[in-house]
DNA sequence: CCACGGATTGGCT
DNA sequence: GCCAATCCGTGGA
């Protein structure tokens, strides 16, 4: 773990536009460090959301209480409540004042399952079907890795929540479709995932996906 | 496998 | 009052 930390990812990674920056962090390591342990995945499907051009995104209308985070320029986490009983976390991009995100939608899961699964459902021990659930979807990411509104703004340069460098195992091919669950500023293409992923959304999207790039 | 509806509260008109 | 960047259980094909 020690190597996660050696290669979080430096506060400039993330002071770009959103739709640039959300192809990016896939295959980047999503982790958090608690006292009970570490608890770490692979991003394997993103969101895009731009303020200034994108009636989709919390921050379109300009400055809240709720979006401010959105503002404050990249590399701090805007952690949002939704449909009454969801938190749904994004990585903000961008440089201070435009109001954008990237939605963090799928995580495979790379270290402390057991952990994920005491906060998914309230036992250490997880079936095949089971383990796949914990992390694939934004509310199911929040709940896994403990992440509430208290955790919003926190700082990604600091060292209980950051991004770190994928390591040697990332070869995937990267594909964008349209976003999920939003009814403004559908023609956008700025979700992106990786094809075939377990941890994505389950979705019909994943069959008309386009492709965009690999590494 | 897919489609649909209910849960439940904060944000904004 | 209306609606939401979601999830889960149910019911039918």
């Amino acid at each position: 773990m020690n190597s996660l930390i050696s290669s979080k990812l430096p506060k400039d990674f993330y002071q770009r536009d959103a739709a640039e920056l959300a192809p990016d962090l896939i295959g980047k390591i999503f982790c958090r460090k608690l006292s009970s342990g570490i608890i770490a995945g692979r991003i394997v499907e993103v969101e895009a959301y731009d303020g200034r051009v994108d009636e989709a995104s919390h921050s379109f209308g300009g400055i809240t209480r709720r979006n401010e985070v959105m503002f404050g320029g990249g590399g701090f986490l805007y952690v949002y409540f939704t449909y009454g009983m969801y938190y749904c976390c994004n990585v903000v991009a961008g440089i201070k004042g435009t109001g954008q995100g990237v939605l963090i939608r799928g995580i495979e899961p790379i270290e402390g399952i057991a952990l994920m699964s005491r906060n998914r459902y309230g036992r250490r021990k997880v079936t095949g079907q089971e383990k796949i659930n914990l992390t694939s979807g934004p509310g199911k990411i929040c709940i896994a890795f403990g992440i509430t509104k208290k955790n919003n703004g926190v700082d990604l340069t600091g060292d209980r929540i950051f991004l770190a460098e994928g390591g040697d195992a990332d070869n995937f091919s990267v594909v964008c479709s349209q976003r999920i669950g939003i009814k403004k500023s559908r023609e956008l293409e700025w979700r992106f995932f990786i094809e075939g992923n377990n941890y994505v959304t389950k979705h019909k999207l994943n069959k008309t996906f386009k492709t965009f790039g690999s590494q």
